[in-house]
DNA sequence: CGCAGTGATGCCGAAATGGCATCACTCTGC
DNA sequence: GCAGAGTGATGCCATTTCGGCATCACTGCG
């Protein structure tokens, strides 16, 4: 069973948003299914009221001015909020409707979020779950612009437009196959790494930052076999047996349990450690459904950030 | 000049607001200057949208149901980010108008508050200060209605729904009048305090609580001249020499700088600290007056609190 | 040049909004 | 007990607002 939207607002702030979206009056006018001259006047009454114009009218499209960029802030603000609303009045009633969108990095599509998931649905089987796959960059966007609720992804930059619900540490490790020279450690430096073939990330993941240091103080290497900032990619080619890779626990969980990886924790002065973390928009009261996939990915994050401290105090690494 | 609401949103919102600050349909409706009929034709529009009761019509009066209270939270988050809107507008041209509503204790009216809005006034002619005088517990109530932008209260116990935007730290002293036999003292024990005559706080006031545990230690005590729940009453008694009151800093500037008071930090195993917090509705962004504002008064608490952790480490009592 | 796309505007019927009068009801004070 | 003042709900009507259609003026692309 399907909640109808509520239409407890003005058409003015819904239609704003669709066009902002849509980047075109006549493009959010059919995604609403209304004429586009209603989106138009909204608009045009919109910005009367404001007293200012909330978008350029450029032959190359429209753009937000200064003052739309303020009030596209307030439309998400109402929107997410109406959003909230909707979801806990079901939940008053007994129902556990609602629907999450949430941005990610490719790692945690393995098996960290399918476990997840499957999570929420068995406990709320109406909800809706929406995932999409971003670069790093992308994601605090997505979650300002209201287009995703959440954002999971490594080491992003702290904003006072984003807020951070909870932070696991993660070790940062090399992947070889079993067979690997090197396979055989507990602990590995950089240094002993640059020796053999390796599979490095580009800049754009936050891999190659963490090992960005240790990499400008290695004289002899220039063994990277391939440089991808696709982590998937590098563990296909640490499967095949190119090189070692770079990367956290959390992708490799199922070669890990059936042995055909393993993962060594990257120790220079100290473990070299990856930050993931789980994202909101600042200052926003959460959906009921949006809370409680939140509420299952920190319970997650927790317990398998803990399972590697654990593993680290007792001396022993889990898997080889 | 000052600037015209803006209306941009359906008057469903606001009328509901309203109805539940007045606590009457028609009396919102007076208040709104509009038809009572109207008002109560919204509130039937929002509910049969909603899909259930907003408020109770009981024969005493109204109260909102478990779904009201969910909606009144939704109202306040428009209405206040409707606000930021505004002013953020206004300041994109220029001008620097707004209002800003704050409730706090009496201690801060004395020194504090006033400076604060001296300097808020000067920079920001056309932004108007609302401020209420109210008792600790009724604070955050406020803050979380929408009367108030700001709070400003010693020791509130922290919510989810309230945000500290800074927290003070402020000695808590014995305070009595330079003749008194302790007034030599550089610190003072609540035991040695307790053979002389002394001026408590009641139980509403953070002082009791801080003092609570040592009062309780104190055995031979007993000459409580007065219990007070004000600070303005304490502070008098103690000018008149009626006895020891207990109390920070804040709120007896000009007496201390004329001489008229001692105040001597209170030291039981350690310093006896007060928590001076500024407090916002949890998951708001800040309109621009309010924001300033906030700003201010932030320093102004950092810095006395700073010039009091300075006099401690240095060993020397600012004043005597 | 034609064509497809855009935003703006005039016109008209439909829907929503607000004002007035009124009803049914509760509580209060005499 | 009864009158008066208060409450929320409702029917009727004028006004305003909203949305749909057709159209205009403009831009970019072959």
């Amino acid at each position: 069973m399907k909640h109808r939207k509520l239409r407890i607002h003005a058409p003015a702030i819904l239609y704003f948003d669709k066009v902002r979206r849509c980047g075109s009056f006549r493009e959010a006018a059919r995604s609403l299914n209304v004429a586009s001259s209603a989106v138009n006047r909204q608009i045009l009454k919109l910005e009367e009221e404001l007293g200012t114009p909330l978008f350029e009218r450029l032959p190359s499209g429209l753009r937000l001015t200064a003052a739309g960029e303020i009030f596209a802030r307030h439309a998400t603000v109402v929107i997410q909020d109406t959003e909230r609303v909707s979801s806990q009045l079901d939940a008053l009633q007994g129902l556990r409707s609602g629907h999450v969108e949430i941005t990610t990095v490719e790692g945690v599509t393995v098996d960290l979020l399918p476990g997840v998931i499957e999570r929420m649905r068995s406990q709320y089987p109406n909800v809706t779950v929406g995932v999409s796959i971003l670069g790093s960059t992308a994601i605090p966007e997505q979650i300002m612009n209201g287009q995703a609720d959440l954002g999971l992804a490594f080491a992003l930059l702290r904003n006072s437009e984003l807020h951070q619900l909870i932070r696991g540490r993660f070790h940062l490790g090399a992947i070889m196959r079993p067979d690997h020279p090197l396979a055989g450690h507990s602990r590995l430096t950089f240094a002993s790494c640059a020796a053999h073939p390796l599979i490095l990330a580009k800049a754009d993941l936050s891999i190659h930052h963490l090992l960005a240091p240790a990499i400008s103080h290695s004289k002899n290497w220039g063994r990277a076999v391939v440089e991808t900032s696709s982590v998937e990619l590098a563990k296909k080619l640490a499967l095949r047996g190119a090189g070692i890779a770079f990367q956290t626990r959390i992708g490799i969980e199922e070669e890990l349990s059936r042995g055909d990886l393993v993962h060594i924790p990257i120790v220079n002065n100290q473990p070299v450690m990856s930050d993931l973390g789980l994202y909101t928009r600042a200052g926003r009261s959460l959906p009921v459904a949006v809370d409680a996939f939140a509420r299952m990915l920190t319970e997650e994050i927790t317990r398998r950030s803990q399972q590697e401290q654990d593993a680290l105090s007792t001396g022993i690494t889990p898997i080889l």
